[in-house]
DNA sequence: ACAATGACATAAG
DNA sequence: GCTTATGCCATTG
């Protein structure tokens, strides 16, 4: 595993209980702008036994993007109703409300830091 | 090094 | 609002 997906693990590992993060956020604050795929295909092989708040990155509309909707997309939406999030009536997400603000770059570089 | 892949993003029809 | 097409990035065979 490169260093992409540690920072993927762990800045979502940052996002609070109740809020939610498009990829692209997280692409944007890893430095990678349009890595967003990337993002997803890190959360896609998430180790097993890694605790990691998965479910609170969904897609720049707000919805579940998982493919895998055989498991996943049920329980990613589970998961976040169970936290207090909400979604409306076209199973979209209210950024206004639900969405995190996200950490200052002093904040990313200490996390980076901590290894 | 090249081609293919994927839980995205955005623009266009 | 939904479907297609194109761009982007890191990982993998």
């Amino acid at each position: 595993m490169g260093d992409f997906f540690s920072r993927v693990y762990r800045l979502v590992s940052m996002i609070p209980k109740g809020k939610v993060v498009s990829y692209g956020q997280i692409a944007r604050m890893l430095g990678s702008p349009h890595g967003a795929r990337t993002v997803g295909w890190a959360l896609h092989g998430l180790p097993d036994g890694t605790y990691v708040p998965w479910q609170r990155v969904i897609n720049s509309q707000g919805r579940i993007s998982t493919s895998c909707l055989q498991h996943d997309a049920n329980l990613q939406r589970q998961l976040l109703e169970a936290e207090g999030v909400v979604f409306d009536e076209g199973d979209r997400v209210n950024w206004a409300v639900y969405g995190w603000e996200g950490l200052a770059w002093a904040e990313l570089d200490a996390l980076w830091h901590a290894d």
